[in-house]
DNA sequence: TCGTGTTTCGTTAAAGGCGA
DNA sequence: TCGCCTTTAACGAAACACGA
């Protein structure tokens, strides 16, 4: 199906009752999903009752549609300031995407490992301390980023750009550097060509970005730098 | 109402497959 | 072998839930 070509799983999910919620404005269709997922049969590996939470482990979280477990760490240390409604400043924390694994438990002993190094040992974990005397004696050979980053390399998720561009990817292939864009033309996955370098590559995905996005799109480069080619 | 933690979903990278 | 297309799953961020 042409939903199905797309890159976004989540429109996969045969569902007879969520595909009549299809002309539902984006908010109102979210609710409205969360509503019925919620409420699905008990026995249903993929359900929660309303109350409940996608795993018993803190900072431990269920993926709904893939149905991996992800980490995740608030790092109240890094504040992202943002406007609300009303205009007023809000400030949040940013959250740290500490790895994806198929185990739940191993997700939440990673969560532990990272709360532990960004708070400490009065941190709430989902073990007790001692079950990391090792792992903490470990972590002090490493700043809070490196260690984060050793942690995300354990994970079975671990794996994404192995260019610094954004769009840019290795091609499988020939090794040549490959430029394609998500989402364009009628939710299709739009493919740039390959280049020598990945510089060529990037400045391929950025003008397509540009085009298709308009100027407020993402880009590698400065979007001054494709003036003139925008103006033709 | 606010702050924190959880959930959901859009975007993107990687990899596989197929045809020229 | 190369170019192109599709699928899968990770990443990132916004929206949401809930307790203080």
């Amino acid at each position: 199906s042409s939903s199905c070509s797309s890159s976004s799983s989540s429109s996969c999910i045969e569902s007879p009752i969520l595909a009549k919620e299809q002309n539902l404005k984006p908010k109102r269709l979210r609710a409205r999903r969360k509503h019925l997922l919620d409420h699905l049969p008990a026995d249903n590996s993929v359900a929660t009752s309303p109350k409940s939470r996608s795993s018993i482990y803190r900072g431990v979280t269920r993926h709904r549609w893939t149905g991996r477990y992800e980490a995740h760490l608030w790092d109240k240390s890094t504040w992202n300031s943002i406007q609300n409604k009303r205009g007023k400043q809000i400030k949040i924390n940013v959250m740290i995407i500490v790895g994806a694994y198929d185990n739940e438990e191993e997700a939440a002993r990673t969560y532990d490992l990272a709360a532990l190094k960004y708070w400490g040992p009065t941190t709430l974990l989902n073990f007790s301390v001692e079950t990391y005397v090792k792992e903490i004696e470990e972590m002090h050979k490493f700043t809070k980023e490196e260690y984060l980053a050793s942690l995300r390399r354990r994970s079975s998720g671990f794996s994404r750009g192995i260019s610094k561009y954004r769009g840019v990817a290795r091609h499988h292939h020939n090794g040549r550097w490959e430029a394609r864009i998500g989402r364009v033309c009628g939710n299709k996955y739009l493919y740039l060509g390959t280049y020598g370098t990945e510089e060529e590559a990037a400045a391929a995905y950025d003008m397509a970005a540009i085009e298709y996005r308009g100027t407020n799109a993402v880009t590698n480069f400065d979007i001054s730098n494709y003036a003139d080619k925008l103006n033709k």
